[in-house]
DNA sequence: TTGCGCTTTACACAACCTTTACACCGTTCT
DNA sequence: AGAACGGTGTAAAGGTTGTGTAAAGCGCAA
């Protein structure tokens, strides 16, 4: 499961309190005091929840909540002043996924984000639509794009389904002629070597020529190496 | 969020199969053997979304849900027989939700119903007449203009249609025959080039030549690429 | 009619899938 | 061991398809 938090919230002490607590949980934590900061590094940077802080001091957190909900379902957890209903019951209309009173517990919080992210993991697994990754790849299907360490790779249509293909099957040899229904959708026949310049083309894109990822299993397929 | 389920299938074992699965995945599960009981019982019972086999032995599928759409916005989905494209596409135009490919994936079915009556509750929370805000691009609906940077674009109502549409969908690849039936309302036919026309004009008016707004994702459609 | 906007036509071009060719390598046969 | 064979890697050429856009055509409203 993957733990990528965007902590924002614009009170350095508990800000560094809670990172620090978070961090020795296992979470990977990245900052912003502010909403415009927030915003921004939720746009650059790939992160699997964000906790959210209502009040700051440039944009409103329910008005940071509005945009992120234009674009993403990123799961967002609300920081609110204890026993402000309002605040509660606007941003469960916006689309938060749970609030969590000021001053919080980090015991509470650590234990309500897992929740979350578990219930998020297990609508994953059921949706196509949904981003996959594996190790340092990141499968985007409504994007139909491939990130490799939050890059994109320059992928033709036919390199992306091959790779999905490969990643779907992580770990495990993919016949060549499955490969070839499954990602060109049609038989190999006896002489065709366009699967084989597709994997020649995604090796060169995918770099690390030392050890290369896509494994070949002669006479069977090919097998993206996992790290499993 | 509510998931009443009306589930309109002929095959007796797949119907209690599928009824079975969904009642344990917490729908409540009304079932239908032909298309005559499903539109009265559709009629008659309130229900969220309709499952709905297309081979029927009274009425065809497809008629049925044109029998539906004529009364309500109740969200279908088809179930189809394997790579036969041809009710797709017509599934698609009378106006159903989703199609799922026959024999289907339980556990796809349950996460395609689940992501569209999201979607749903999506729609019946955001108002429609809302303005949107993409970056610098601003969309007014009840003025049907677009601002960018504040600044009014001078666009046709078939341009306005279809940057709307992109921008509805920001980050993800709209396919060229969906764009043409939500922007222009009708099936892009084999040679038809209004779309490309039309994506060229507007990438004229949006400027930014040095990097294109609007990607092309060749073989599949455009996609507006947003800032996550 | 003019003007505007949508559509069609036409052509050039770029993308990219496929084929060809040859080098390389592991396996098997003699 | 050496030869023969078939699978594989990849550069380069070939050919097909999709796309960008100028320009002409068309339909409609003023």
């Amino acid at each position: 499961m993957q733990n990528r938090i965007l902590l924002v919230e614009d009170d350095e002490e508990l800000r560094q309190l809670l990172a620090r607590y978070l961090t020795g949980q296992g979470f990977t934590v990245r900052e912003a005091a502010n909403g415009r900061d927030g915003l921004s590094l939720a746009a650059e940077n790939h992160c699997d929840i964000v906790v959210l802080d209502i009040m700051l001091p440039d944009i409103n957190g329910l008005e940071v909540l509005r945009q992120l909900r234009a674009q993403t379902h990123l799961p967002v957890v609300l920081l609110t002043a204890r026993g402000d209903e309002t605040d509660r019951i606007v941003g469960f209309e916006v689309g938060a996924d749970d609030y969590i009173p000021k001053p919080c517990n980090p015991r509470e919080l650590v234990a309500r984000l897992q929740a979350i992210l578990r219930r998020v993991a297990w609508d994953q697994a059921t949706d196509v639509d949904a981003s996959r990754e594996y190790g340092d790849l990141r499968v985007e299907p409504v994007q139909r794009r491939i990130f490799q360490n939050d890059e994109p790779l320059d992928l033709t249509a036919t390199e992306y389904e091959v790779l999905q293909v490969l990643l779907a099957h992580i770990g495990s040899v993919v016949r060549k002629t499955d490969l070839m229904q499954w990602a060109l959708g049609r038989r190999l026949a006896s002489h065709d070597r366009t699967l084989d310049m597709h994997i020649s083309n995604l090796r060169r894109k995918l770099g690390g020529d030392d050890s290369p990822r896509i494994e070949t299993v002669r006479g069977l397929g090919y097998s993206f190496r996992g790290g499993v």
